[in-house]
DNA sequence: AACAAAGTTTAGCCTTGGCAACAATTTGAA
DNA sequence: TTCAAATTGTTGCCAAGGCTAAACTTTGTT
């Protein structure tokens, strides 16, 4: 594979490398597909650490989508070893979702505080977080923390 | 051990309003939905624009996907009325495809070039966008193109 | 003109994450 | 203890986007 990025073809027509590109979207489909599980863990943690216990209805209510989708979710989560639940006791994390849980959140804050720190309001910080946590690269990150610290 | 307490308040705490939430969440939904179509439309314009017309092997290559699943995604954006084609030739945009295309490509501009001012290195910073674009309020767009400025 | 290569479309199949409707279990109040 | 309400689980449906394989059309070369 020689020179993916920028050749003279490419330059002349405007058009980056086609395989650069392909793992640029590749990339964003990986991070859809991760999504939902760190959504999910990240917001059992939230309530099982303010309210003692994770529910389905719990989760039902702050996804805005019915138990039925959250029931299905959380038996794939509990497949890929996220999950650890009884049937019709409430939902706990593994070490593994513990894990995650705890990277997704400091993640999240790091997206929140940044936008606030570039002044965004509350609300639309809260908001845009939500959906931007999971396409932010580690190297994104890190200058999202610095900008915090020389903002503070 | 659900909820014993007298105050909703009290056992919430730390959390935020779940309809809030659940609005946040909804957000990121119909941001998903959208952005198959906001980057098919992007392409198309710019394979247009370089090279004279835009076809399914090209998308595919460049999206990494097989050329079934492009196929499969003009239909949709041909019902939805974002692509004109006829069968066996290439694609076209719509008057609304087009104008589509149009916002997504300044949009995507804005936010490769806000992560470009952070500091943050050219291929990151496409990698990034590719994503993050999707889930940018226009509020946060703004305080973007006030940074881009400020740092020119 | 004939034929091979390239490109496009179609047909099945899969997984994820939506929903409603119904079944089963647990919980709380009589 | 009993029984209704709340909660959880199951079933069957759907759309979006992935894939491979095969059929079809266009294009280019001989
Ligand atoms: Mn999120
Ligand atoms: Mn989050
Ligand atoms: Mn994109
Ligand atoms: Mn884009």
């Amino acid at each position: 594979m020689a020179d993916e990025g920028f050749s003279d073809k490419n330059l002349t027509e405007g058009l980056v490398d086609p395989g650069q590109q392909a793992r640029w979207f590749n990339r964003v489909r990986e991070a859809h597909q991760a999504e939902t599980a760190e959504d999910y863990v990240e917001l059992i943690a939230d309530l099982i650490e303010a309210q003692g216990e994770a529910r389905v209805v719990d989760l039902a209510n702050r996804f805005g989508v019915s138990h039925a989708t959250v029931n299905k979710v959380i038996v794939r989560l509990n497949r890929e070893g996220l999950v650890s639940n009884q049937p019709y006791r409430s939902l706990f994390l593994t070490e593994t979702g513990k894990d995650l849980a705890r990277r997704c959140k400091e993640r999240h804050r790091v997206v929140l505080d940044f936008l606030l720190a570039l002044g965004i309001s509350p609300a639309t910080a809260e908001a845009d977080a939500e959906g931007v946590e999971h396409h932010v690269s580690e190297e994104t990150l890190t200058a999202f923390r610095n900008f915090i610290a020389r903002n503070r």
